[in-house]
DNA sequence: TTTCACATTTTAGCAAATCTAAAATGTAAC
DNA sequence: GTTACATTTTAGATTTGCTAAAATGTGAAA
């Protein structure tokens, strides 16, 4: 005894808004027939008439537009409702989620030409080693790395980044770096990826990817975060064997240089997921255009010689 | 753009202001897991969480509480005027359409009786020759004649009628009706039936079946309403050939007298038929059954000898 | 009048939404 | 730990809702 069937009762209330069967059916997006049929049902199971056919249209029995009358108010208020949550929800602004040192180094920088493209956009950046559920933790796009895009609805591979050796330019300075075994002779920074990755080339991959045979490269200094690795190697602690696109800045300012750019590719690659409605906020399709091409242009750099 | 799916709705302002799946569950009654499935489908459209679990039960979470206040306003308004037009409609009384001849002459004399037994129920009596179609002219009973009964969706059959001569006391004072010529002696009126029922016996036959032959009878007066003819018998005019359930109250007040108790039964039966919703209605069952009862009474006093 | 154009209704068949039942999951209390 | 409770998930059955096309009915034009 609560409502009567809920399609049926929009139907009518479209229908006596509108005042004609097919405007109503328009309105719906459904076909002239749906509509006539849920009002029949409607009808039914108040058991009472509450349109009539006139002429070429239809009109409401006296009963109709009583009922027509305490029912508008109600529909239009679910309307309201519905509309203010829409716009809530898409005035919140984009939430990213990405791997820290993805934030950190190469999308948090490149945020601020974002914002000068994009003045009105709003952007949460968030960093996570694990990956979000995305609808479920609020978040619209995922950047991370690996296989793992495979367990997401909407995603696209990024970049496949590659790693070199570098240094802040303070640690060689003197020396003359022309070969790579120049590069062993000074401290070596390790970095242990965490997680279920493929891990990244090492400091013994890339000694033999050179052509050089140490026993076993000792690296006195180790970090589980990349990011931190790379800020002691700023630091002038040491060489690290970095990732092109993750020193973007270090390079371009001089904070950190690459003496012999010999390369060895990661194993996987960097990807974007995003939910189903985050390309409907506003400004989420360009934002993932957007990103989409500042990867092509990380794919040119990062490529292996 | 208009509304969120309008079922997924309902649930989740169940869920909302019962705090429980299962409550909401129950008020609507289906299980928990259709409602479980209906709040997702609504997060999902929405593109928002909001409701979530929390230990044992479910709590909305805050996007769901500031939805929740949006929409119980309306949501109450809906079922408040389902209710009023429930209650109007219940309160508009039972209508019963009949023949005119069942609503003049056995039907109407009869309710009073009825509303002695049910002081507050309210029944609007329309006479009609046409059958109506029951929802569509919100008529709940019809009480007719004939085969007719077949294009109902419920009907049951009432009593089968018998016509025999009546005329008023005053034709045939100080006559001495003793044989069935006597009454051919007499002045006759006929009733010519319209419509396509089977007709009833006509005088002609009524004199076969008593024996009489007489080469034509002669009906000086016929009318096509069998009342009106009725009437006319009860003003001395003549002989009626009268169906017996037609004139009680003028047998029992003796306006109109039967000399001769030589019946014969019509071809088709009186039947009642009822809509769906006619039932529930305040009085509705009690009227049919009334109903049932006083036909079950007729056919004793209508039955053949 | 007949014909035409238009709006709604009806019909049958198909597609999608919705439900149930049962198993799975997850919590809190014992 | 074990148990009891509430919700969620899953697969499958049922129901509902929709479309397309034909039918119906109306008013206006020829």
């Amino acid at each position: 005894m609560g409502l009567p069937p809920l399609k049926a009762l929009q139907a009518f209330e479209a229908v006596a808004r509108l005042g004609s069967v097919s405007d109503a059916a328009a309105e719906l997006f459904v076909t002239p027939g749906a509509i006539s049929q849920q009002i029949k049902k409607l009808e039914s199971s108040l058991g009472i008439r509450l349109v009539e056919r006139n002429g070429r249209g239809v009109e409401l029995t006296s009963w109709g537009a009583a009922y027509h009358l305490d029912i508008v108010g109600p529909f239009a208020a679910l309307r309201q409702a519905h509309a203010v949550l829409h716009r809530k929800r898409a005035g919140a602004g984009l939430v990213v989620s990405c791997l820290a040192t993805v934030a950190s180094r190469w999308l948090g920088p490149q945020l601020f030409d974002w914002q000068v493209l994009n003045p009105a956009s709003k952007i949460r950046l968030i960093g996570a080693e694990s990956e979000p559920r995305l609808f479920e933790d609020g978040v619209d796009f995922r950047l991370s790395y690996g296989s793992k895009s495979q367990s997401f609805d909407h995603y696209a591979p990024l970049f496949t980044d590659c790693v070199v050796p570098a240094c802040a330019p303070g640690l060689i300075a003197g020396k003359a770096i022309a070969a790579p075994e120049d590069i062993f002779a000074c401290p070596l920074i390790g970095i242990e990826w965490e997680g279920s990755h493929k891990p990244p080339p090492s400091w013994d991959e890339w000694a033999r990817s050179v052509g050089v045979s140490v026993g076993s490269v000792s690296t006195e200094l180790a970090f589980s975060l990349s990011s931190t690795a790379l800020d002691a190697a700023v630091n002038g602690r040491g060489f690290v064997l970095a990732q092109i696109a993750m020193i973007r800045e270090d390079l371009a300012s001089g904070r950190l240089i690459v003496p012999i750019d010999r390369r060895l590719q990661l194993g996987e690659s960097y990807f974007l997921a995003w939910d189903r409605a985050a390309l409907e906020k506003p400004f989420g399709a360009e934002f993932r255009d957007w990103v989409l091409a500042m990867s092509r242009a990380q794919q040119r750099k990062s490529a292996a010689l």
